[in-house]
DNA sequence: TTAATTACAGACAAAAGAGTCCGAAATATG
DNA sequence: CATATTTCGGACTCTTTTGTCTGTAATTAA
């Protein structure tokens, strides 16, 4: 999304390039955007001069949207110790000590937009490929 | 080990027993320990009249400590995104933001010790077991 | 010294996650 | 209309993690 958020150039990117770009395969970035679109982050399109593009403005999108949309949200409320029954009723040694530094980077990812991430990228180098 | 810090007995506490208490089964809990004594967080004993017993004081035993032992340090300098190469060097675009409140959750799992939550599991219940 | 009890070590099985591949549906272009 | 291009959906494989089992060594107590 990054990538997409720094791309001048109009209309729709294909997966195929966007997977060259940022190092990944083809086939798993597919499966990678393709829950992205599902939820609404991306728009996409068949045929030739298709691909995906951003749905919203990159200032609009929150990196809460993108981990909500990739892993779902429930990472923002699993224990730590992963026991699957802890909760405010029944919770673990450590349910309200992690429950606050879990909130704090809740809050980091709400605030955070891809735009800001794309304006540091331009900073950090010219790729952030994974590879 | 928050058990083992509440428990008021001298000498070794068998792991049979422990599994029961806090309802894991007993060889799976055998395999946790044993990662903790190669640790040197829990010292423990063959035979008849055997089992685990904290190695140290409870006070002295940080979660830190465990998490290190357990699922090694590495936890503490993974990237977010999982990337392999992000580093202070070569790092993805929530790098900094991420070592911050990384950084953060350290500080707490570093200052919190096992006779803490020990107290704390006494205020929320008799009980922290898991199913 | 024998029998019971216990942790230890490693092999094994199951489940989850990460990643790959293939065919189908859609669409732009000539 | 035909063809090339592209996403979509699901099935599949591979790897990692999680959890189980089996036997062995150590130790205690009678």
């Amino acid at each position: 999304m990054i990538y997409l958020a720094r791309n001048e150039r109009p209309g729709y990117v294909p997966i195929r390039e966007l997977a060259h770009e940022v190092g990944l395969s083809f086939h798993f970035l597919t499966k990678i955007l393709q829950s992205m679109t599902a939820a609404g982050l991306l728009e996409s399109h068949k045929g030739p001069r298709g691909g995906v593009a951003l749905a919203r403005e990159a200032d609009a999108v929150t990196v809460y949207d993108v981990i909500a949309a990739v892993d779902g949200v429930s990472v923002f409320s699993e224990c730590i110790l992963g026991l699957p029954d802890c909760g405010s009723d029944h919770p673990c040694p450590l349910h309200d000590r992690w429950a606050q530094h879990r909130s704090k980077i809740e809050e980091m990812v709400r605030r955070e937009t891809i735009a800001a991430l794309a304006r540091d990228a331009g900073r950090l180098g010219p790729s952030f490929r994974a590879g």
